[in-house]
DNA sequence: CTTGATCTTCCAGTCACTGGAACCTCTATC
DNA sequence: GATAGAGGTTCCAGTGACTGGAAGATCAAG
């Protein structure tokens, strides 16, 4: 299986599987002709990062995972406590993005939008300061 | 006023005021001995700025929102629509990470996290897919 | 044999900083 | 005046995770 099949089984773009390659998380072998050749391994792994990445995870945590992942004596708190703290992370990213919503919201709502100049928006950034919970 | 003083007025690493200065949205002058030099102006420019970023616009926003800030024949229009769209970003971003933290808490609490290697993180990374509302 | 699609590598750019090196300047103390 | 330390300057490189594009090899079809 050639790259671009890869690509459309796993929904990645092939650039960001020869990335994938290139840091290590992948190893596909080489036809003759220098193409990569992906077997049923290596596109399990490919689908494995697809769904990690898309849940967050960085790349880091991602071949941490992976190791995991293929390692059957794992123990499944390891594989709990990195998925905790990143799940932590993304609480922590949608506090801070709700506050800037709220604050932001509430200037959008305050703003006429018309010809005139004066906008609250701009008023609000001057002085208002996004609060954090 | 230094940038050091202009850094604590502020609450902008020094590093991000030069940075600022690179990219042209700041223009403090210079004193002899070639220090930066920062008046009224450019400490409240830098205010905006600073409050502007934590509201998450980007640097090329904030460039269009400053430039509206000191053009007195602004309309508020053009500042609404601008705020319209970032907060429709933010909206996304909140959704996307509500869907992934969903995905993942469920994943997280139907782990042991002991010692066994059985895991239902990594079966669901294997098979759940992230759904964006 | 030619065309066009697909593959390869390599380099540069993204965004908004951040760290660090090398060097200059100011202020205070001896 | 020498010196130490704090603070300023520039410039270069790195971050994360790709993404775009150039230049060139290879393949399949007609």
């Amino acid at each position: 299986m050639n790259i671009s099949d890869a690509a459309t089984q796993t929904g990645l773009p092939a650039k960001t599987i020869r990335y994938y390659e290139e840091v290590g998380l992948v190893t596909p072998t080489r036809n003759t002709n220098g193409y990569r050749v992906f077997g049923e391994a290596e596109l399990h792994k490919l689908t494995f990062l697809a769904r990690a990445r898309a849940l967050g995870f960085s790349i880091e945590d991602c071949r941490t995972l992976l190791a995991l992942y293929e390692d059957q004596s794992r123990a499944s708190s390891d594989v709990k406590r990195i998925a905790r703290t990143h799940l932590d992370e993304i609480e922590a990213k949608i506090a801070d993005l709700i506050a800037m919503r709220d604050t932001l919201s509430h200037l959008v709502q305050a703003c006429a939008g018309d010809d005139r100049p004066d906008c609250p928006i701009l008023k609000g950034i001057e002085t208002t300061s996004v609060s954090k919970a």
